[in-house]
DNA sequence: TAGATTTTCGCACACGTGTGCATCACCATG
DNA sequence: CATGGTGATGCACACGTGTGCGAAAATCTA
């Protein structure tokens, strides 16, 4: 059986409050009894109860967090930041995957709720305004990452994707490029929007302007990529260079340039975003926007553990990427 | 406030027992009465208090689960496919990592027996046969996924490894090779041995004995399938075919050997293992041996419950991988 | 030494749910 | 009408921990 602190009450000839008045060290407890006590309940192998603890103090000691999926290799290093903090602070990880479904991610955050978790982080939240009613009634503190929702409950830590499109543009512009193409994602939401005006913003500060046919739209993943990437070797005057949405879509269109007999980066460069491991895997190496993915979720997790412990906390950060330069951007081709 | 079953007894004038009966469809309380307290409850939005139930019943409704790292691909598609069962069936999923520390493995594990999970799956433990005398402390089931532990109270689902080096190294005989390679790895432990006997037991139903200058070790991630391929293409006479003992590997082979001038599969064939999406990421795509996944997790938490219920459930379950065919192996070169 | 103050501890209840047993009302049987 | 049986419900306690308040004991003050 399972040691209580009656049991270690018994062994001391003391009542169950004061055990546990001394393995909290109150004050009002005596120092020699504190001692006594305290080396009863270690000779016993004495764990406190976290669910007794739970339902008298109402703090679980465990956060949940809703991710879309696991496969997407972003979400995974996002979950390793927040795992780590927890770990280290003792808090549990209640995790849960919504497989981008707003209905499915709300029923998660209601079960979570109704499991008693002290905070919630979502990763890449598919809710959107729906958010603000249900955070209302259930008050429990809650962190968006990657999401643009504002409102009074709202907290969240997001990567600056205006900028990042901003950067990556820049940097191609600054290799000589004039017709830069974007493959956006049809599934990115307000993030394929802020990484398509940055890439407007850099292109309109060069004075340049891209064709609409230029633009394409992929799904977030290799395959739309592939897909986006042969529609785009198809158009003329054919661009020079490719900003894509993010890493798994530039793998995409990597692979889709290389079938089609393309030298990348010689006559066509490839920049993705993210910093994805996966994007050393394909040759030329990809380069890339960073998001500092695993201090995304620490920063999230810390931000709910101040939350939770009533610290003052700031209501929104916002996170630079930055350039990794690898192989796949070259000078831009000398005009045929 | 949260709404307990005192407050609809309350509004139904009726004791909280009652309630409690009514709502978990006691025979003893009649339909009518039945009814109306279950009107109410939904009226007032009622959600039991797991926590609550949890101390009361001795049943959380939560499942822990012990990862060594979510950055490898392979382990989130099993806690994806533990995901989905454990969601099915109502159950909270509460995940750790254990970054490959044995020290840090026991520690979680003895964490989630005190926050009271109902069971454990653990993925390739590195606990190994320290587990038996924990298991036997902590009463709580425990199911493993790809370790070869046994005893008492020990549960396991796991991929035949021999099977699969079997399997793959008789695909590269099929193709005609006979000087082929073993690309191992220092921290794979049992299984990288399986696999290694399977790729001996194929050699040698083919009359083949590999040099010992073929057998070479990297360290499950990519670039420790770079470094190893370095060294094994400095080798006289040089493979023709090289078996890896996963896909990261794999995909670190490739690389070394593209960046080295040869061309794959026309002059070296490569086979990984484990079928993970990243083989299809890189030109030309990785053929491999695939693990079921998913299929692994699912069966894991799907055994799991079994025990909780008391269902009878075998207590080892061994699954066999398949043969992917894309396109980095090809028919042995021309003796040159 | 008597009263005031402080220290130290236990009683009783709370948290929300579940359950063994007693109670009560009602009906049927003899 | 008394007795026995049955069905519906509540009392009291359990699960393990925490806490307000009062009581007893110890210490200090005048």
């Amino acid at each position: 059986m399972r040691v209580t602190i009656k049991d270690i009450a018994r062994a001391a000839g003391v009542s169950h409050t004061t055990v546990s008045r001394a393995l909290r060290d109150s004050e009002e407890i005596s120092p020699e009894t504190r001692a006594r006590i305290r080396a009863i309940a270690e000779s016993l192998g004495y764990r406190p109860n976290p669910v007794a603890r739970a339902l008298q103090g109402r703090r679980t000691q465990t956060i949940g967090v809703v991710v879309t999926r696991l496969s997407d290799p972003f979400h995974t290093e996002v979950v390793q930041g927040i795992e780590r903090v927890a770990q280290a602070h003792g808090y549990g990880l209640l995790l849960s995957l919504s497989h981008e479904d707003p209905e499915k991610e709300r029923a998660i955050v209601e079960m979570l709720a109704a499991k008693q978790v002290d905070g919630i982080i979502v990763a890449a939240s598919r809710l959107g305004s729906r958010y603000l009613p249900l955070l209302e009634a259930l008050r429990i503190p809650i962190v968006l990452i990657n999401s643009h929702q504002t409102g009074p409950y709202v907290y969240s830590v997001a990567t600056d994707n205006v900028h990042g499109g901003y950067l990556a543009t820049r940097y191609l512009i600054g290799l000589g490029h004039r017709a830069i193409a974007y493959i956006g994602s049809r599934r990115g939401g307000r993030s394929n929007q802020d990484r398509y005006r940055g890439y407007r913003q850099a292109l309109r500060e060069a004075g340049l302007n891209p064709r609409p046919e230029w633009v394409v739209k992929g799904d977030g993943r290799v395959e739309g990529g592939e897909t986006a990437m042969r529609r785009l070797l198809e158009v003329r005057p054919r661009p020079t260079a490719v900003f894509c949405y993010n890493d798994l879509t530039a793998i995409g269109a990597l692979k889709a340039a290389l079938r089609a007999g393309l030298r990348v980066p010689e006559e066509l460069s490839i920049i993705g975003f993210d910093g994805l491991e996966e994007g050393t895997y394909v040759i030329p190496a990809l380069t890339t926007v960073a998001q500092p993915r695993q201090q995304l979720g620490r920063l999230a997790a810390e931000m709910l553990l101040e939350i939770l412990d009533g610290r003052p906390s700031p209501k929104r950060i916002l996170l630079q990427g930055t350039l990794i330069e690898r192989e796949s951007c070259g000078p831009a081709p000398a005009a045929g």
